[in-house]
DNA sequence: CTAGGGGTATCT
DNA sequence: AGATACCCCTAG
């Protein structure tokens, strides 16, 4: 696995708001190896699929698989299970029975059948395998729950209790605990390693007057200086370096911050940070490039899988597929004026060109530069002539548009320059203000849309 | 840069 | 004429 692919991954993994991407299917796409990084990966993938369920607020036994991968995972990497995992497994198992108990009765409903399948067998082949997770508790549990099928008043008791609430204290310390121990992603790292290997050469220069040591860091390091931060390098002998003004810790740096998923720095880690506060807090204008250049690349890659992953293709064919996506169909220009032939390429253009890009640097697993020599986001205003007062002609919003902003807004509220930029392809053809319309117009349509339901309702009443 | 008002073309 | 979809201007 590259260090690359590991980084994706971690970008994914790591970042909060990012529903759209399913932490399992992206590691199957991946197709992980079983190294160090990977084993890391795949716990931050089964940590990120439970607090999704925590967040969907769906405790259920697909919580329960969950946490015995977890089991195995750190098990492969010869941890010891923790206090709260098992806890976390034990209340967890009870609350996934305890959704069963609705009816007054025992025999009734499905309740029967949840023990079977929860206690006698999955936590069964738990018991034979000798799992850490079987404790004490667990197997109280069992009893009681077990003597509750014959004993109406027992039944009624654990019916009663609150232990959903429970399971989730547990869920949430589990998840607190683990995120500690994996600590920061490897950008970060990499981030934090370079500040102090920048620290060193700065000591270095003031003592010998010029810049040496090039061994402090690692290949991925160096890979990410001379790949991605070459201006980095520039401003350093000037004023860049001591510039309390601009005062950013590495966090906050726009694109590193995004990977920030909680700020559980090991030890180590946090010397590091307040070392760094202390001498060397702020970012020169090469770090914040290439911060973004990062951010954009990641965010690029995002698209890819988003289109592969929507596919409901198997997930090991995501990233293969990712590149013969078809376009959506366009919408024909109802009112067949032909605006848009004038001045304008044809829609379908867009999306070919993308295609190609996408083969281009996706399969070949290096970092992508897009070859159009002309910026994408030249607003629309300006192509359509130098000459004042020309109206654009009339062009429909495509369906690929219309989902595009839907996203855009979700992922960037009303800020319609960010939505823009951040689907510069889709939105080629249009101005910010363009997008600011089209929304106002959906909006508009479905609170019609709303009011009208409401009415109907009432009247019906 | 965004929000809001208003203009224009087209359809019903 | 009214509704709709898109485009443009401008104040803050």
């Amino acid at each position: 696995m590259e260090v690359i692919d590991i980084w994706v991954a971690e970008f994914f993994l790591r970042r909060q708001h990012n529903p759209r991407v399913l932490p399992t299917k992206l590691l199957s796409a991946l197709q992980l190896g079983d190294s160090s990084d990977c084993l890391k990966l795949k716990i931050s993938s089964v940590l990120r699929d439970i607090s999704n369920s925590l967040i969907r607020g769906a405790i259920d036994e697909g919580t329960l698989d969950l946490l015995e991968i977890l089991e195995k995972l750190l098990l492969q990497q010869h941890s010891l299970l923790t206090e709260s995992h098992k806890s976390a497994y034990c209340w967890t198992a009870a609350e996934c029975t305890l959704r069963f108990m609705w009816p007054l009765l025992a025999s009734d409903g499905f309740f029967t059948e949840a023990l079977e399948r929860i206690w006698t067998k999955r936590i069964g082949i738990l018991k034979k395998s000798g799992s850490d997770l079987v404790t004490h508790d667990l197997l109280k549990w069992e009893t009681d729950l077990k003597k509750s099928l014959e004993d109406p008043e027992l039944y009624q008791r654990i019916r009663e209790t609150n232990i959903r609430y429970t399971a989730i204290s547990f869920l949430t310390q589990l998840l607190k605990e683990q995120c500690a121990l994996l600590g920061n992603s490897s950008p970060e790292s990499i981030v934090q390693r370079r500040f102090l290997k920048r620290k060193d050469d700065k000591i270095e220069d003031d003592i010998v007057g010029k810049r040496g040591n090039t061994n402090a860091a690692d290949e991925s390091t160096r890979c990410l200086e001379s790949d991605t931060i070459d201006n980095a390098n520039e401003p350093r002998g000037e004023s860049g370096d001591g510039n309390g003004n601009n005062r950013e810790n590495a966090n906050d740096v726009e694109g590193v911050g995004c990977l920030v998923n909680e700020k559980h720095a090991s030890e180590e880690e946090q010397t590091v940070a307040e070392q760094e506060q202390e001498h060397e807090p702020s970012l020169d204008k090469g770090d914040k490039t290439a911060a973004r250049e990062l951010k954009h690349y990641l965010l690029e890659i995002q698209g890819h899988i988003d289109l592969s992953t929507r596919q409901g293709e198997e997930p090991n064919n995501a990233i293969d597929h990712s590149v013969d996506v078809t376009p959506p169909p366009t919408r024909i220009n109802r009112t067949g004026t032909g605006g848009q032939d004038l001045n304008e390429p044809p829609q379908q253009d867009n999306v070919n060109e993308k295609g190609s890009d996408s083969q281009g640097t996706w399969s070949g697993r290096v970092r992508p530069r897009l070859p159009t020599p002309v910026p994408l986001n030249v607003s629309p205003l300006k192509k359509a002539g130098s000459k004042p007062h020309v109206r654009r002609p009339k062009k429909f919003w495509t369906p690929e548009e219309v989902e595009a902003l839907r996203e855009g807004v979700k992922e960037y509220g009303k800020s319609w320059k960010d939505i823009k930029n951040g689907n510069p392809e889709v939105f080629s053809e249009r101005t910010e203000v363009d997008l600011k319309d089209k929304w106002r117009n959906l909006v508009d349509c479905s609170a019609y849309i709303l009011l009208t339901l409401l009415l109907m309702k009432r009247r019906s009443k």
